[in-house]
DNA sequence: CCCCCATTGTTTGTACACAAACGATTTTCG
DNA sequence: CGAAAATCGTTTGTGTACAAACAATGGGGG
């Protein structure tokens, strides 16, 4: 037992408690975000398919045709970032693109038929996914965590 | 109104609820991850000091001496993310490297005297931003969620 | 003692993530 | 109407994030 260290460690009297990393929300939410990563590239069944393919996927498919930053605003993806995972999606033949004849500026994305044949075949996994990253969550534990995480983002 | 769109949303009769990208876990801990992300930047203090980079002086500082694969485990830094991360803190002068006399593999790193100055400095506006990230939630609720972040992560 | 295996640190390649600056268009408002 | 402002998509540069392969060193068992 080496109860100095313990008390130095939290010292009531102290001005300021420790910074310990580990109690930091910035870092949590970074290894909980790791973690599904990991859980999600196992599960997701197409090793070639990422957290923002698949979802700029599953948004495409909710929406039928959107622009390309419509689509960066629905699933929080920078315009930027949109530019690589189109261009991979594009590749890949999962989606089309057209220009807008309504304003010149813009390009419709959709998917194709084999984008609309993958969302459909990984689907279930992505629910998998979502399970298996709550797992040790009781029912309402899940609830609870959920409802909390949305008001942070 | 459109009644009809909203029951097929979510019709209690069908096989599988919907799968709302908004409410999958995955998504809402990478936009809080973002979101901490755009509060650290905007008030760490320190342009071009990073999360990351933060972290790795926080625990540097806890830790006095550490191999650099030591410190990637500590800071949950892959070691090839620990390259990029020691690289720009040596630019800076921030750490030391010396070789470890007792094992020639390794590298035993520590702040410099600058290092100790910044992270002092900077320490309160890490507290400020783990604030301000769970503005929004009571005592309690904060509680609660950096409980069940924890056991995620 | 020596060979196998683990560990340490490095490099390369792919994929987010965002700031900043850009040209082309569209919208807005004076 | 016409100039200013906003939006759209693109490019460049920096910084995570990790897999995979690598050389060098260290440790343990036969």
């Amino acid at each position: 037992m080496k109860p100095a260290v313990i008390v130095a460690r939290e010292d009531a009297s102290a001005a300021e408690p420790a910074y310990v990393l580990e109690d930091q929300v910035g870092h949590l939410l970074r290894r909980a975000h790791q973690r599904h990563a990991a859980i999600f590239q196992e599960r997701i069944g197409d090793a070639q398919l990422t957290p923002l393919q698949f979802a700029a996927l599953v948004k495409l498919d909710d929406l039928g045709e959107v622009s390309q930053n419509e689509l960066g605003r629905r699933t929080a993806m920078d315009a930027a970032t949109m530019q690589g995972v189109i261009k991979r999606l594009l590749a890949r033949g999962l989606i089309d693109r057209k220009p807008d004849p309504e304003d010149r500026r813009r390009v419709v994305l959709s998917l194709t038929a084999d984008g609309r044949a993958l969302i459909a075949a990984v689907m279930p996994n992505g629910r998998a996914i979502t399970d298996e990253t709550l797992a040790g969550l009781s029912d309402v534990e899940r609830r609870s965590f959920l409802s909390l995480l949305k008001r942070l983002a």
